[in-house]
DNA sequence: GAACGACCTGAGGAAATCCTGAAGGCTCAA
DNA sequence: TTGAGCCTTCAGGATTTCCTCAGGTCGTTC
């Protein structure tokens, strides 16, 4: 369940939510949020701390599901010392990996230890979503955050191209004003440390995109 | 079985002791508290001493079950002298860290011989719960209250990584007002005092967190 | 093969993040 | 009352990360 007041945020989070294969329902305000919890049982909540009614965290204490909460960047941390535990947030502007990933972590704590896998695995690469590892052909890599990220979608989105426009909307905070170039910078990043042998993985399509892939055989 | 009135708590401790592995029933009050125990056999009972209708102490006489008080920090001494052999007490604001602790001590002394070991080791660093001495590469090491409950979580989570939010809400007492900062000097201690040879294991993941383990082998 | 657009990458400044020494206040015991 | 150990805050400095920019390279088209 996507709880915002903001029309741009709810949509932006439940289509790309919906993509990923969640099923989504939204609130915009708390009352909704508490009513609709009750009735379709979600198995998590992501939740804006500023609501024009309630304040999110009494709304999470009404809801029996796990909680994401998004919150300011400027919110000093002892705010969100209203945690229970199980939950996480979030700060805004965030990216929307950045949620993905947040979401799949708070999961996978509530489902307990029969959950899906968190390695990701492209020919020698790998990659440990919860110890935040990589490895190229068995060797560990040090990646920064945005790095991280960019990786992450590449190899969650094996196979497929993926236009810089879409990279930046993934992997770049959705409030970015920059232009595609960072995106040029970061693929040169990764290939310096993780894609420096062979086979390359990494692939220009000009004028197209990218695509994380092996190459084709034969 | 946890036994508080303050929903916060209540939730606060259920929702902790599930994630370790505890099953969990709850009561709000005396009189409930004393008819779930008879139903769920608990093995443990986490009473706070003051509810709204029976005292914390008479609910004790009537559970067969070691206890684990909840007393306020200025609780003269003699009101702890009324416990049985076994029980323990921890005074609010206690940490997370704190409770299972003494949780983890009371069932040991309960369960006797056949109880599972109280020392955890993480390649040459060790630590022992019962004795509360560690040890890095053989040579014991003093440390404070806090570091060694900010160790024993680390070393509790082993290969996880830990945000300065989950161990501030882990380490720290739930009423704690301050910021992440006390943390990071925390884990500076926590170096120079156990981690100052090779290989080092605590290692810091930049805007994410800390994670405490073998490097990563190549 | 020349011109054009797209892409790559090194350099560098700005900003975010982290580390750590220092200092003040607190508790507890002597 | 004093002193020691402990907890917390704070700030300067070190480090890492982020993003922009510009010159060079590569591929495509005509």
């Amino acid at each position: 369940m996507v709880v915002d007041d903001e029309p741009s945020i709810r949509d932006l989070l439940s289509a790309s939510l919906r993509f990923s294969g969640f099923e989504v329902v939204t609130a915009a305000d708390g009352n909704e949020a508490v009513e609709v919890a009750k009735r379709a049982g979600p198995d998590l909540v992501v939740l804006d701390v500023m609501l024009p009614d309630l304040d999110g965290f009494e709304v999470a204490q009404r809801i029996d599901a796990p909680v994401l909460f998004l919150t300011a960047r400027d919110a000093t941390e002892d705010k969100i010392a209203g945690l229970r535990v199980g939950d996480d947030y979030v700060t805004k502007p965030f990216s929307l990996e950045e949620v993905q990933a947040r979401i799949r972590a708070v999961l996978r704590r509530t489902r307990g230890e029969g959950a899906p896998t968190s390695r990701l695995k492209v020919a020698d690469l790998e990659l440990d979503e919860e110890a935040r590892e990589v490895w190229r052909a068995g060797r560990p890599v040090r990646l920064s955050p945005t790095e991280f990220k960019l990786l992450h979608y590449f190899m969650a989105n094996a196979g497929r191209v993926l236009s810089k426009a879409q990279i930046l909307d993934h992997v770049w905070n959705y409030d970015f004003g920059g232009d595609a170039g960072v995106v040029e910078s970061y693929v040169s990043y990764l290939r310096r440390k993780v894609d420096d042998v062979e086979p390359r993985l990494i692939h220009t399509l000009r004028s197209v995109g990218y695509v994380l892939r092996e190459p084709p055989s034969g």
